[in-house]
DNA sequence: TGCGGTGAATTTTTT
DNA sequence: ATTCACCGCA
């Protein structure tokens, strides 16, 4: 992952001054728009390019790079180029490398905040109180610490749960606060003892030598702030600044990168207001729209043209993102004239969507209604919130079609590669607490809970770590019977093993020794749970992983930055994914489902954050419908089961938010919840069955209805008949009468198999047998659509 | 100590 | 629905 020797470059920094260099030809101008070309050559001084949706930004960035190479402004080393994820730093590298051929020594800093920030922090982490070797904690390690800290503090960890303390934590490292700091504001969070804990917590880190990921950034800008020298270092060395993605920076970041950039100002700083959809992880919009005022004189540049999607597309996402306040403006266009409509389609329920959805997806692979065949591979379904997958998954693996999921649990986050890492942890550094407490009884040997007490109690009493610890109490014979046997045989086991990795032993070698002689890879042997063959697999895996790196060590240590989804199979699939994970991709063809209020936008994200989260949701939707080139579909259903319970949904707000004239209405409104102009009351959340039939009865008469109406018969024939349920065949009979075929608005249809008083019990031919009140239910001639 | 039953919680996700 | 944590029992 790491191509740079890291204490080379910065002496090379160091030494060099930019003199320079003989300029060479500039073929790659050529291919440039006035908008880009402009962002590629405006070098000095503060730039803010923002960067539409398919606008081409990927291209004006890498030729900007290679271009102040070539200009002579600056030697590859004295650049920093920073991203939000190793993915795109890896391909800025490519493309830049491939841009440069081998004619350049060296590239440019290229990198994450964080990657970049665990470099500076090696140095200098004397100054903040670590030695160099720290480790980064990942979540998991976080929240045990944290568990224990609230433990100790007698606080009740039911009430107040170690995961909303380290929610705040977060929250406050993003806006680059020390315990010290944190605004009285914030004093009462966590039962008033947030501050407390906080502090603690700071101070465990600091006793383990290990830092989490919000300190990564945090101690550096600390450093920055109160070393004038270090500061002045790091300022000569990154003469010229980018950054991607700037609409995702919180307030940490953004005080690195002024800190960094204040003096000079060549910071170039590369976003979409638009597109700015990590509020609720401590992004600021703010810091991209206050650009002009944090660097006044900041040319700024749109680029505008899009090379992506048909106009119809473009049209709707722009007349959707327009009903947001809080934006700097932008107009997209392109000079395409054909392309067909987006497509709005309602249906009956999840697995209905899901089903059509499918059949779709295989239409349009034999290519339909005078469209080419298209590869499964520029198909995708992007989706709120990832438990929507599941409908998709369960159909497309029944009628055998081929797709991949991205995002999902991450590799080094599952529970098989965590405990055999923290093996190797303990392996390597004796002291790490966190690691041992973690495998002390995994597999179980019988070390429970009071044994362990046991140990932390003989580490604390000698001022050592727990494994050091446990040799002291089992040789003070404090530990007897099934659980002293048993620790005696890890101990001895991780001597040998540290025994074996001192004396260079291979790594790998090693590794598989200590899953095996640990007796871990037995116990997934053992299991019989059906996902016990997929864990092997990937420690398989894992220890493959290790070929790449040279010790155990400088594996452990890129890891904890890593996130890679690797196994790319070459094999055709739709990708299913969630709009946050669709970010930067591009696809022929999207599909948008679920799109009903609560569901997307999302109710939690509208409580939490009121308009500023539906801002966000809109940008979210906005980041969907631009994902598309030459098809988008969006689609909702009238009924959804959530939790378990099956809901009726009402369709999106986004969807009244789009202009009729660039979407074609597959679904006539009032069917399954209503197309436009559902004038349902979406203010309250809590809504009766019977108001909501009532309210959309209404729609009816609303103009939107009408105007849909109209609309809708002027394509006789079309796919309206797709979706029309059968089981709206009428069969009119009186409800509440054993054998009575009714409809009930959550359920839906279903036949009456007793009455009791005012309350039915029901079959539903959905949602099985259930216990309804009677004026919950109507006959279905009564039906509203 | 470890298993199995019951109750509560449940977006989005990178580093 | 499904997962996950915790409690009570063997």
């Amino acid at each position: 992952m790491t191509d740079h020797d890291d204490s080379r470059l910065f002496e090379q920094a160091a030494s060099l001054s930019a003199r320079a260099m003989a300029a060479r030809p500039t073929p790659y101008l050529d291919a440039l728009n006035p908008a880009q070309r402009a962002a590629v050559e405006t070098l000095d001084g503060p730039v803010l390019m923002l960067a539409g949706a398919g606008t081409g930004k990927t291209r004006a960035l890498t030729a900007r790079l290679v271009h102040l190479l070539n200009m002579g402004r600056a030697r590859p080393n004295e650049i920093l180029a920073v991203t939000f994820t190793n993915k795109a730093a890896r391909e800025m590298k490519t493309r830049v490398a491939e841009m440069l051929g081998e004619t350049v020594e060296g590239l440019p800093w290229m990198g994450t905040f964080h990657s970049l920030c665990v470099k500076i922090l090696r140095r200098h982490a004397e100054l903040a109180g670590l030695k160099s070797n720290f480790t980064i904690l990942d979540t998991d390690d976080q929240i045990r610490l944290l568990k224990q800290l609230i433990q100790a503090a007698g606080i009740d960890d039911k009430r107040w749960p170690a995961r909303m303390m380290a929610g705040i934590i977060d929250n406050w490292k993003n806006r680059a606060l020390t315990p010290e700091n944190v605004p009285a504001a914030d004093a009462a969070l966590f039962n008033h003892r947030g501050t407390e804990i906080y502090e603690q917590y700071q101070q465990r880190l600091r006793v383990l030598n290990a830092v989490d990921f919000g300190d990564l950034l945090l101690h550096v800008v600390t450093i920055f702030q109160r070393h004038d020298d270090v500061l002045a270092q790091y300022r000569r060395w990154f003469r010229y600044i980018l950054v991607d993605e700037y609409q995702d920076t919180n307030v940490a970041q953004y005080l690195w990168l002024r800190l960094l950039a204040s003096e000079h100002r060549n910071i170039c700083c590369v976003g979409d207001d638009d597109q700015s959809i990590y509020g609720w992880r401590g992004a600021e919009v703010g810091n991209i729209l206050r650009f002009e005022q944090d660097f006044p004189g900041a040319t700024v540049i749109r680029l505008e043209q899009n090379y992506r999607s048909t106009p119809h597309i473009l049209a709707a996402a722009s007349a959707l993102i327009a009903a947001n306040e809080s934006r700097l403006g932008k107009t997209l266009w392109t000079d395409r004239q054909d392309g067909d409509k987006l497509r709005l389609i309602g249906h009956w329920d999840g697995e209905d969507e899901a089903r059509w959805i499918g059949e779709e997806i295989e239409a349009m692979q034999r290519g339909t209604r005078g469209h080419a065949p298209m590869s499964l591979d520029d198909m995708a379904i992007l989706v709120r919130a990832s438990h929507q997958m599941r409908a998709f998954e369960d159909r497309f693996l029944s009628i055998g079609l081929p797709y991949r999921v991205i995002g999902g649990p991450r590799f080094y986050e599952r529970m098989e590669i965590r405990d055999a890492m923290a093996y190797f942890r303990v392996t390597v550094s004796p002291d790490d607490d966190l690691a041992f407490e973690r495998i002390v009884n995994t597999p179980k040997r019988g070390i429970g809970d009071v044994a362990q007490r046991k140990i932390a109690q003989a580490a604390r009493d000698n001022g050592v770590g727990l494994l050091e610890g446990a040799r002291i109490l089992l040789d003070a014979g404090g530990l007897g019977g099934k659980a002293g046997k048993e620790l005696r045989v890890l101990l001895d086991g991780f001597a040998r093993w540290s025994a074996m990795m001192r004396a260079g032993e291979n790594h790998i070698a090693l590794a598989e020794t200590i899953l095996d002689e640990s007796g871990y890879t037995a116990h997934w042997q053992n299991d019989k749970s059906p996902d016990a063959a997929g864990r092997l697999e990937n420690l398989k895996e894992l220890v493959k992983a290790l070929e790449e790196f040279e010790n155990l060590q400088g594996f452990l240590e890129h890891v904890a930055l890593i996130m890679e989804n690797e196994s790319e199979d070459a094999s055709e699939k739709v990708s299913i994914m969630t709009l946050h994970a669709a970010k930067g991709l591009e696809f022929p063809a999207v599909f948008l489902p679920g799109w009903e209020d609560g569901l997307f936008p999302s109710q939690r994200s509208m409580d939490e954050t009121g308009l500023k989260g539906l801002e966000e949701e809109r940008r979210l939707a906005y980041v969907g419908i631009t994902r598309a080139g030459e098809f988008c579909t969006i689609s909702f259903a009238a009924n959804r089961r959530v939790y378990g319970q099956w809901q009726a949904q009402i369709p999106s707000r986004f969807i009244d938010e789009l202009p009729e004239d660039h979407v074609e209405v597959l679904t006539p409104p009032g069917l399954y919840g209503g197309g436009y102009g559902a004038a349902a009351p979406r203010a309250e959340r809590k809504v009766s069955a019977l108001e909501e039939r009532v309210a959309r009865a209404d729609a009816y008469n609303s103009p939107g209805w009408k105007r849909m109406q109209s609309r809708t018969r002027q394509r006789p024939g079309g796919a309206a008949a797709v979706v029309i349920d059968q089981r709206a065949a009428p069969a009119a009979e009186p409800a509440h009468e054993i054998g009575a075929r009714i409809f009930h608005q959550k359920f839906g249809y279903g036949r009456v198999t007793a009455v009791e008083g005012d309350k039915l019990t029901v079959d539903f031919e959905k949602a099985g047998e259930k216990k309804v009140v009677a004026s919950f239910v109507t006959g279905e001639d009564e039906v509203p659509f």
